[in-house]
DNA sequence: CCGCCCCTTACAGTTCCCTGACGTTCCTGA
DNA sequence: TCAGGAACGTCAGGGAACTGTAAGGGGCGG
């Protein structure tokens, strides 16, 4: 069976172009035109790899990258964009893309890229990583979580938080300690109850019985910690 | 135990900054200023991914890639140069990199790729040290502690408190010392019951017979001792 | 303008810690 | 040996400290 490689672009044009050169590669591949058609064809298609144009109408191309994960997709997604200000590129990144291609882009390159990717998600499936603990399942390569093999959505910052508790693996972890992690690199001093509504939302997504936490628990005067 | 990242980057500056940002972000990072150096180094240390410069003295950058994954090595690379040419980032593309970043970069946008790489990728350890005594074991990293295998809860202050005891293994801890030690203000001539409380509560909740402790004993006139 | 996310704040519920009082044990000296 | 005193054991209640959690508002991007 070959390769899927499902394109969402709204412009007939570039779709085309890209469509010739990625069947000329041998792969098989699938164009939507928008956003909720993107969505239905990844559902319904299980494309290997997914190249997403950010500019779409109707939908936002994040948007479909959100909703994509939210789902349980896993596959690599290729955001294309003519939007090249870095902050665009880390949010990008951040909602759980593999690579971020601004136009005007080469299409040598972009095969090159999608190449990589296909190599790299190959490379990487003989030895699955998917972090879990109880009836929850983390996978870091594409920021999604599940609960009894349904996906449940997370905030950005609740997954980044789920996550250095989850490389703690059931070491306590102090709130200045996840504050460095997750926020960045100034813990001050600061006496803020941030990290504690997280847990608390991590908790409600998360645990059978929120009240009751069997894996999130909380360590008096110390932190957090994770029960596997 | 942390991810770790080698720079293979002959500019100090630039290495420096990257090491830098990258530590910054919680990352253990090592730099080789040339490509043998980078290639021993990937050898030798181990590094989860690598960020290579393709203008290198001695060891053209396409080489280092080249031999590094002749040797085996399977972890993502990314290349990081000057030169922008699509031919360029094809090539790199096709002897194995994972990523292609054309400098001027920005910080973030590099940080950013680097994660989206290891996402695929990472998986970490643990490691345990427990400190016992009689049929106690006291884990510091979770502060959970067991008797006969199975967990005692103990108040914030009663763990500090034993861990103070513990790390004096035998020796006489005076209730001032203990007060320092646990409390961190010093303990004036407070005659205070407190250290007593808290040790009549760990002897409750560790001793067999909280009566006759054999093991958190009390020395007359000079404080308490951890009998092993 | 809306929606999402994030942080803050405030309040409520618990747990915990200190204190003071009293009982018990140990030591000492007559 | 025994009384007295000092040191330690124990207990319970008030209040402080800590955490859970529900709004509310600001910010940002769409």
């Amino acid at each position: 069976m070959p390769t899927r490689i499902l394109i969402v672009e709204d412009n007939p044009d570039l779709a085309f172009g890209l469509r010739n050169n990625l069947e000329i590669e041998g792969y098989d591949v699938s164009v939507a035109g928008d956003g909720p058609e993107g969505v239905a064809s990844a559902r319904a298609w299980h494309p290997d790899l997914v190249i997403l144009d950010l500019m779409l109408p109707g939908m936002d191309g994040y948007r479909v990258l959100r909703t994509l994960r939210d789902d349980g997709f896993d596959k690599p997604v290729l955001i294309l964009t003519a939007r090249g200000e870095e902050a665009d590129k880390v949010m990008g990144f951040r909602t759980g893309a593999d690579d971020y291609v601004t136009k005007p882009f080469g299409v040598l390159e972009l095969l090159a890229r999608v190449d990589a990717l296909l190599r790299r998600t190959v490379r990487v499936a003989k030895g699955v990583v998917v972090e879990s603990f109880g009836e929850v399942q983390i996978d870091p390569a594409t920021r999604l979580v599940r609960r009894q093999g349904s996906a449940v959505p997370l905030a950005p910052m609740e997954f980044d938080l789920l996550l250095a508790l989850v490389r703690r693996r059931g070491a306590v972890a102090s709130r200045r300690e996840l504050m460095k992690e997750v926020w960045g690199h100034q813990a001050d001093d600061v006496v803020s109850r941030t990290v504690d509504t997280h847990i608390a939302e991590l908790r409600r997504k998360l645990e059978p019985d929120p009240a009751a936490p069997r894996h999130i628990l909380t360590v008096r005067k110390a932190g957090y910690r994770l029960q596997a």
